[in-house]
DNA sequence: CTCAGTGCAAAGGGTTTGCAGCCTA
DNA sequence: TAGGCTGCAAACCCTTTGCACTGAG
């Protein structure tokens, strides 16, 4: 169901090729430093990650490349509401939802069937066509409540 | 279930006396306006409302008011992935969700028991404690879907 | 008289945009 | 050669902060 490196590669070009636009070092090495990371990163993050292996590249190319990422269905954008969006590899097609400490950042990633199909409840209910959803929860996990 | 404006202006105070901080005609203001408002409002937008009842009143202060009214429990911050904060007032004891058209912007807000059970299943299941949750649908509503 | 509250303007963070030069098809 | 791509810096938007002044208790 995850897709490796090489299917994300051909998915980005073949996104790019229908844009007539082009696949270069830059945005071949922001796609694969990307996909390496474990947790989600903003693109801040990501270009620091990057400017340390590319000490050239530069702040716009990063933001530019994850628009294109997140358009090409590759990278999906999350908002905890901290003033700043981060991204996650969009390779499975099952969505999964954020459950947030606020105290140390710690996130898990959980899935709930029962949870989709109530979403799709609710939209059939007002006669919407469900585009995306997200459902964040947000919590103190078992370590700081000791803490 | 719902407040009105005199108990919410009988919060408010509370909040502040306790806060050692004082009722003044701006924060009142700020207050009455915020909860006349019909839909979700960004601080800008309030802020532009306010201008026009009172041209004197500073950017500064409907933030720093819409921050301690949704410290005193009395609004409620929203992030739909715009890049700016919406307020709604967080009047009712349920929590209520959101569903967006990306079209349009029209929203509803709902209510289900059930997703709200399922999601307090999720937290005890990872041994967190819920502080809070948001849970965004967005999709077409029916007009546009036309349109 | 004290100290919180205010408006203003400047600063701040995250993100986007304009632009000249570069590079590739 | 044309047009996309890049890095840089400036611009942008939303929000916060510093500051001197005002005003209520």
């Amino acid at each position: 169901m995850t897709l490796n490196q090489k299917d994300i590669y051909g998915i980005f070009t073949k996104y790019l090729s229908e844009q007539n636009l082009r696949m270069t070092t830059q945005r071949e090495l922001i796609l694969k430093t990307f996909c390496k990371q474990k947790k989600h990163v903003t693109a801040e993050q990501l270009y620091e990650i990057l400017k340390k292996i590319d000490p050239t590249i530069g702040h716009a190319t990063v933001y530019r490349t994850m628009k294109l990422l997140t358009e090409a269905g590759i990278a999906r954008e999350l908002n905890f509401g901290e003033g700043s969006v981060r991204y996650e590899p969009d390779t499975a097609k099952e969505h999964h939802d954020h459950l947030v400490c606020v105290k140390c950042g710690e996130n898990i990633e959980f899935l709930d069937e029962e949870i989709e199909t109530l979403q799709n409840r609710i939209v059939n209910k007002y006669g919407y066509k469900l585009v995306d959803h997200s459902l964040n929860l947000y919590g103190i996990c078992p370590k700081c409540q000791k803490g």
